[in-house]
DNA sequence: ATGGTGGGGATCCCA
């Protein structure tokens, strides 16, 4: 089973890309980041079309996210828990069932910038609560997939300038130490335990000619449970989709597990 | 130190 991870950067600028790659990479289930789309007005149709059953956690304007399935979407819930009133739409999750049931996470983690301030600070409460129910889902002893883009550059390998981004709210040391406390719950790195050393990018800034200059850093992340990591065949990142017509900003990124 | 680009929706916010 193929599954991916895709920070789309707005779905009705992105769905003729989207849809290239879909076709290309034949994904069996994927996640979508910053759809930025209400859930009436996300466009189901051309990935309905190509036998993708739809989840969609929907706001207009802003974050939002999706699943996009070829196998029946069970068990779909909405939001991440642990904050009664939080409205942006960064959290939905939902079971696909191939060979063996996953249960399957997509997250848009909070940029935080500017750092210091109430956005840094809603950044962090948020990977506190991420890591509760990443631990809660540990605690099923399942294989579970947690994708996304987590804005959170783990290593000084993961930047092309590190330097850059020292005083950036995706570097900054609590940022990467709330992503470490999640990761040492027992969660693997996909790419990490793939693929050694520098030079992996899932993300290039539209200006400054980054693109250009392979001036990335690696953000959008797959989280395996234990279970998950068991049935690991392949972690790969499509950087060319950056080069592409019209592109997102962001790479997408896709484990193949034995399921 | 600055400005560089892009999406969405509204004359500015977010990344």
């Amino acid at each position: 089973m193929k599954i991916a991870s895709f920070n789309i950067n707005g779905i009705k600028a992105r769905e003729a890309a989207l849809c290239d790659w879909l076709d290309a990479a034949a994904p069996d289930v994927v996640v979508l980041q910053e759809i930025k789309s209400a859930d009436a007005a996300f466009p189901a149709e051309p990935f309905e079309t190509r036998g993708y059953n739809v989840a969609v956690h929907g706001q207009k304007g802003f974050n939002g996210v999706a699943i996009l399935s070829k196998p029946p979407l069970e068990d779909v819930a909405r939001g991440l828990p642990g904050a009664d009133g939080d409205d942006q739409a960064r959290w939905i999750e939902a079971t696909v069932v191939g060979a063996r049931a996953v249960r399957v996470c997509g997250l848009y983690l909070p940029n935080g910038n500017p750092a210091p301030g109430p956005k840094y600070d809603y950044k962090l409460a948020w990977m506190d609560r991420l890591r509760r129910r990443a631990a809660a889902l540990l605690a099923g002893e399942e294989p579970v997939v947690m994708g996304g883009d987590y804005n959170v550059i783990p290593q000084p390998e993961d930047a092309a300038s590190p330097q850059k981004w020292r005083e950036d709210a995706l570097f900054l040391p609590e940022s990467r130490a709330a992503l470490r406390r999640i990761l040492h719950l027992g969660f693997t790195d996909a790419l990490r335990a793939r693929h050694a050393g520098a030079g992996h990018y899932t993300f290039w800034d539209y200006q400054a000619g980054a693109w250009r200059r392979n001036d990335g850093i690696r953000i959008d992340h797959m989280l395996l449970s234990p279970q998950a990591a068991d049935l690991l065949e392949d972690c790969r990142i499509d950087s060319e989709t950056r080069a592409g017509e019209k592109p997102s900003d962001h790479a997408p990124i896709h484990v193949t597990l034995d399921a």
